[in-house]
DNA sequence: TGTATATTATTGACCAATCGGTCATTAATA
DNA sequence: TATTAATGACCGATTGGTCAATAATATACA
């Protein structure tokens, strides 16, 4: 109303050199459905490499190949953007444990091992276990997220891996302890790796000899099971 | 030299409403030797709540009670009070560790146990617990300092664990294992606790009934050193 | 099939606010 | 009075967010 029409000048040297994107080079081209999924993408890995408070909207922009207005036509705020990236990469492979139990016929031990390696594969290693980084930075500013993930995530996962002890135990495999507590024990050197390597992953080599995800699982598992006290 | 130096108006009118710090009523002080240690101090708190980038050096100034300028005479850059900060609060409690080791009677056992309680009231539970989730979030982004956390915080971390444990095989208390990778799932669970109260701690009512630190431990240690498994 | 029109997904110039950072000025101390 | 710690108005750059203009498509008509 009060907008002053002055010059549109579709000058095309603005400052958006490259846009180094799959579609480059064509110019717009209109794919409604494609476009909300192609902008999360780009933004969680921006969010996960930035945080929410370092990431712009403009470079999300660029990575999904589209300009700054269009990602405002598909999500409100930057708030609304950094919430769906979150929601749409949270998961917990649940229905890939649920059938991993359905049809064990094994050890609970067995059950355990393989859950463990499963999360890794299904989460752990992928770009959604940046999601677990982010949010553990975000969580404050985002108690709603942070509510959500506790609901979706933990709470299933921690409720699966609470009924395979309690079999282990029923069947006299496992003796007794805190299960909840065991649970979180059981978890958090997974999320914690997790983390690690979404920050020191890859780049520069820190870290010495990077940790070895599969290896550290079954030292994890092989603690956990046995422990390490000799049978005195 | 290009300064436009038009009128310096010292209106006490500005924006700044409430100091709402200890020395607020009173103008300006001159205490040179305990101002960067307020604001390291101030910083800490705001980037481990908002990130690096999500923290303003205005905020980070008011809550130490000085003026932006302020901030700049004492550090050059944003990012200089952000390695202080990081530097300054980077802490693993090697010496109180040596200690715990070097007066040490009893089984390697209880010195495990000892030394992760340790960890947590010198660590774990104040705030340069902190540290831990803020470099997990920026570390890809200040390379230097991941590295220094490295150098200074997990590799003598670990190697004092690995002597404990090492100990404990010697004497034959402890079976054999990777060290380092036990030692890393020794640490991971309190390491990741740390920063889970750090995310959630306090705040809305998120996560059920928080988790209970000292029980944790304690369960982290029963299944480190015992296991889960029944003697079969 | 080819052309004109209506529709709408996409754009980028623009805006107010805020950012990190500077520096001439101010005031507390020696 | 001389020194210097502390200040806050100011700067250029960048931010999230808006919107009239634009161009790619679907539709209608020939």
């Amino acid at each position: 109303m009060s907008q002053a029409p002055s010059k549109p000048t579709n000058a095309a040297s603005a400052d958006c050199p490259v846009l180094a994107t799959v579609r480059s080079a064509i110019g717009r081209s209109r794919r409604k459905e494609a476009r909300p999924a192609e902008i999360v993408e780009a933004a969680l890995a921006e969010f996960v490499d930035k945080g929410f408070a370092g990431a712009s909207v403009q470079t999300i922009a660029k990575r999904a190949g589209v300009s700054k207005g269009t990602v405002f036509v598909y999500f409100e705020t930057k708030q609304d953007l950094f919430k769906a990236v979150v929601r749409t990469n949270l998961s917990a492979p649940l229905d890939t444990w649920r059938n991993l139990t359905r049809n064990h016929t094994g050890s609970a031990r067995e059950l355990v091992v393989l859950s463990l390696h499963q999360w890794w594969t299904d989460v752990g290693s992928t770009p959604a276990a940046g999601i677990s980084k982010l949010l553990m930075q975000e969580a404050a500013n985002f108690p709603e997220l942070a509510e959500f993930y506790q609901a979706e995530v933990v709470e299933p996962g921690i409720a699966h891996m609470r009924y395979i002890l309690q079999q282990g135990v029923d069947k006299g495999e496992f003796r007794a302890t805190d299960l909840t507590l065991t649970c979180m024990n059981i978890f958090s050197p997974l999320l914690f790796l997790a983390m690690w390597q979404q920050a020191m992953g890859d780049k520069h080599p820190i870290c010495g000899p990077a940790i070895e995800p599969r290896a550290f699982i079954d030292n994890h598992v092989s603690l956990l099971l046995d422990g390490i006290a000799n049978v005195a």
